[in-house]
DNA sequence: CGGAATCCAAGATGATACTG
DNA sequence: CAGTATCATCTTGGATTCCG
């Protein structure tokens, strides 16, 4: 359905609306920006990327469970964004880094805030939890 | 090994052992609460509450592109984690309304940090993924 | 080592219809 | 109004295999 938008005589086009990165507009690009970097895998690969350059096998080891696949599309993800530079030397073995960019080390202070948050604060949620689901 | 540390906190840099803590391990319930607050409609309805109680309505109305499923899907988790109070009036038609917890706002000021960096950074994201995907 | 390609299972999502 | 139930579909995630 059409949201809300253009209800006066102002003339705020969508357009417009779009141009200032609504969030909660439905056809804002911000949303899939917003997508990739809260992703399953793309919040944890920011959070190990604050501690510096990584090679693809060392942010797998770091992040338990992480697939080769969703590693590598993660990644993808968030280079396409600019949040990171992936450098691959031309040597064999071959060996690539991944670092932050100046924009991806912003997000990542971002997403380390929360995921901080939640790890300071685990025991207060999983408490909160238990008086909810445990009558049974 | 490298950081052995893990629920003392307190004194220990940010900056020198960015958390390979609990949200990097598989099996740790975090990683339960990160996805719930980081999911597609998780994260904009906590962005909306912040701004004061809302009703079911209105909270997909503002939500753009939320089906009812979603929206009722997305509040069960948050409620269930002890991020939002739902509060039903036994009245005719049903009355419900939702607002986030103490805890909730928390967690929603996290998110809301980001969807507003996001939202101010949109063009200059924008135009990285320009240089990256436009023509080869 | 660092992926890409493929196949398949599982889960997320959405439109519709229905209920209290 | 505020959901739930159902079904069809699209997307995720993972294991495997192959390549430079």
């Amino acid at each position: 359905m059409n949201d809300s938008v253009s209800t006066s005589a102002g003339s705020v086009s969508l357009l417009e609306r779009i141009r200032t990165g609504e969030v909660l507009a439905r056809d804002c690009p911000s949303r899939e920006i917003l997508n990739h970097v809260c992703s399953r895998w793309g919040v944890l690969v920011l959070v190990v990327l604050l501690d510096g350059m990584h090679r693809f096998s060392e942010l797998r080891r770091k992040i338990g469970g992480v697939s080769e696949k969703m590693l590598s599309q993660a990644l993808q993800s968030l280079e396409q964004d600019g949040f990171v530079e992936r450098k691959a030397l031309p040597v064999v073995p071959p060996h690539v880094e991944y670092r932050l960019t100046a924009m991806g080390e912003e997000v990542a202070l971002q997403m380390d805030g929360l995921t901080s948050w939640i790890e300071d604060n685990l025991p207060r949620i999983l408490a909160a939890r238990e008086g909810k689901v445990a009558v049974g």
